[in-house]
DNA sequence: CCGCTTGTACTATTTTCGTTAGTAGATGGT
DNA sequence: ACCATCTACTAACGAAAATAGTACAAGCGG
């Protein structure tokens, strides 16, 4: 799973941002305000992410309007994964990974643990 | 940070599992049966990643000894937490990356934790 | 001492992928 | 019927990785 360009990553931002379906004259509009890409621009990046599997889409009219295949934490999370995964020391890896942590952040991954354990499997997508 | 290329990261890989400084014909040996690149184009990579400062290099005789200057787990650490770094919503970004965890991750995940709460700031790189 | 082997330095090409966008054609509203 | 809009197709550019050849230095074995 690569990671994504910059104007990919400003995409699927905006879409997660709006969080419904939208066209992709909604997603180009004050899309990276200081070098603005031509429409015709974001529509291929929409299509690229598109048959990338990143996005679905559905008829409006003539229009398509696009959704997130996944959640933005969905995704955060498979890339730490996938980076974890490729360590075959996880011990370490993820020690060194709880030391980079903020004390904020560390509460919070406690508090996820601590639900996983109680309700493990709940909380879906 | 740009996560690494195909080929750099077989050499990368080679090198954390060697775990000592290793000539680039040791690297080029082995690397990748399937196909294997030519010396040069090993040595070539090999120069790339120490200009990219993630080798460090040591005469031996006319060769160079090459060193990652980081550690697998240093690297796999910081792509996690630059992925999660992307996501402006921590809680659940952390809630999904520990529901996908396998329960051996999330015990060593838990110990990693304890560990960083009785010792806070010990363990360096 | 001389050539063979090994290794580096330099240079260059190819490939891949994201970014960029134009053009042609379909379509629907007025 | 015409105009605005949107898609589909095509293409080319740029950056970065992958690929490798050539030239040259230097040590080693005979």
């Amino acid at each position: 799973m690569r990671q994504f360009g910059e104007l990919e990553s400003a995409i699927m931002d905006r879409l997660w941002e709006l969080g419904r379906p939208a066209s992709v004259r909604e997603v180009a509009e004050e899309l990276r305000p200081d070098r603005p890409p031509a429409y015709t621009t974001v529509m291929t990046v929409m299509e690229n992410l598109y048959h990338k599997d990143w996005l679905r889409r559905e008829r409006d009219g003539r229009a398509w309007r696009y959704t997130p295949t996944r959640s933005r934490s969905d995704y955060t999370a498979a890339l730490m994964q996938e980076a974890l995964g490729t360590n075959p020391d996880r011990r370490t890896a993820l020690a060194h990974f709880v030391l980079q942590l903020s004390p904020h952040d560390a509460a919070l991954l406690q508090q996820a643990l601590d639900n996983a354990r109680s309700r493990p499997d709940t909380g879906g997508a």
